[in-house]
DNA sequence: AAGTGGTCTAGACCACTCC
DNA sequence: GAGTGGTCTAGACCACTTA
């Protein structure tokens, strides 16, 4: 045997990648147990584990106690889009970042924003409105209401320096958070704010966040035409 | 002491997350080896290591070997979409599918195509247009080029009674894939289509497969208006 | 009742990287 | 060189699910 003796849980996770690439494994085969397998590598349970659970996690094994592991009839495609701060989103592309406070007021929000986080109407927060720019030029407009009785710190904050966006991740730690993605036709302000054509469209991310269950922040991006959002596996 | 004496890496996850959350352990922070953890939380090394593991790939923790572990600056947020095969998605919503096989033919890609696919210019591939419908209603458009080379089975396969989607993921496995989301308006044909007004702001999915250095497919997915793609976490 | 995955342990060695 | 995380092992017990 020339083979080489590795025998890591990548080794496996690979050798088991390739049995279902080649159909050898077939969509909704069972394939052996942990035990059987760990028998057949020459290696511990654990290592056969941990390479099964890697490929369960990314949807392409289910697994089940007694039931066994099957290769996934149906594999769920799960999209991972990184989202980091705006400023370094532009900085990566290698263009100079710049932020512009349009205004801040304290404002009862409109319905959809109190239904997002679960506000009983009336409640006044926070609202903020900036653009964020790339070499100049606008790069996504953003619209965010925040919570000021869960960071009553906000209020003092210096956002024409910084944006709120990054003074909330430095301040602002949270338990949970969703984020949606729509397309939406610019009107006559957001035309005007991203120097496009009214009615472009648009993609925007809606993005809220949680303090257990306090509501931290709720914000809508709109981002320059022709912006994509590059998602990887 | 009335604590609970389980310590699985749930519950030490857990308490890490706890303790980023309170700012006992601040963004940039240093925090103690998995030798001392598991000292402290009276567990094994590796039930440490597993739980600073996922933390670590939720993008939460930076680790480096000698070094040690530090709280993220930064924190990258990981949003992650499951994407279904479209009738899976529409049942979802417990609505009816039906899926309407608008055409085939063969031809040469239009030139982004060619790109995406890093085909040489002139290859001739499968062309399939086709509409998926919820409960008799327009819900996605799908504008697929497949290359035959790959998978030459396609061109026997009878799409009119399984979409081109769901034969793929049944016969051809592939082993990478990217996606890609933007927004665009309707033209007129896509208007009809979904019926919905010319400029309508549709959000659309571009995705690729490969098996290895083979391009598989290029498709895009053009929703319906005010489709919305909700992410995890 | 029994089979399978889920997890934990105690120990070990290795790989990487900072000093 | 030394400290830290990365991984593997052999064994064990448990939890869940199906038969």
């Amino acid at each position: 045997m020339t083979a080489p003796e590795t025998r890591s849980w990548q080794t496996i996770r690979d050798e088991v990648l390739r049995r279902i690439h080649s159909r050898e494994w077939r969509p909704g085969d069972l394939i052996p147990s942990e035990a059987d397998l760990a028998a057949e590598f020459g290696c511990a349970r654990a290592t056969v584990n941990r390479a099964l659970r890697e490929l369960a996690d990314t949807g392409l094994l289910e697994r089940r106690r007694k039931a066994g592991t099957r290769v996934a009839p149906n594999p769920v495609r799960k999209a991972t889009l990184s989202i980091p701060v705006t400023r370094l989103e532009i900085e990566a592309r290698g263009a100079a970042y710049a932020h512009v406070l349009l205004g801040t007021d304290r404002a009862t929000p409109p319905p959809h924003v109190q239904g997002v986080l679960r506000l009983p109407s009336g409640t006044r927060l926070l609202h903020i409105r900036a653009l964020h720019m790339a070499d100049g030029r606008p790069y996504a407009y953003e619209d965010r209401w925040v919570n000021p009785d869960a960071v009553p710190a906000i209020l003092t904050a210096d956002l024409d320096s910084i944006s709120a966006n990054e003074w909330l991740v430095a301040n602002a730690p949270f338990s949970d958070g969703s984020f949606t993605f729509l397309a939406e036709s610019a009107d006559a302000e957001l035309a005007k704010l991203l120097d496009c054509a009214e009615g472009t469209a648009l993609i925007v991310i809606e993005r809220t966040t949680w303090d257990g269950a306090t509501p931290i922040t709720a914000v809508r991006l709109h981002y320059r035409p022709g912006h994509r959002l590059q998602a990887g596996l």
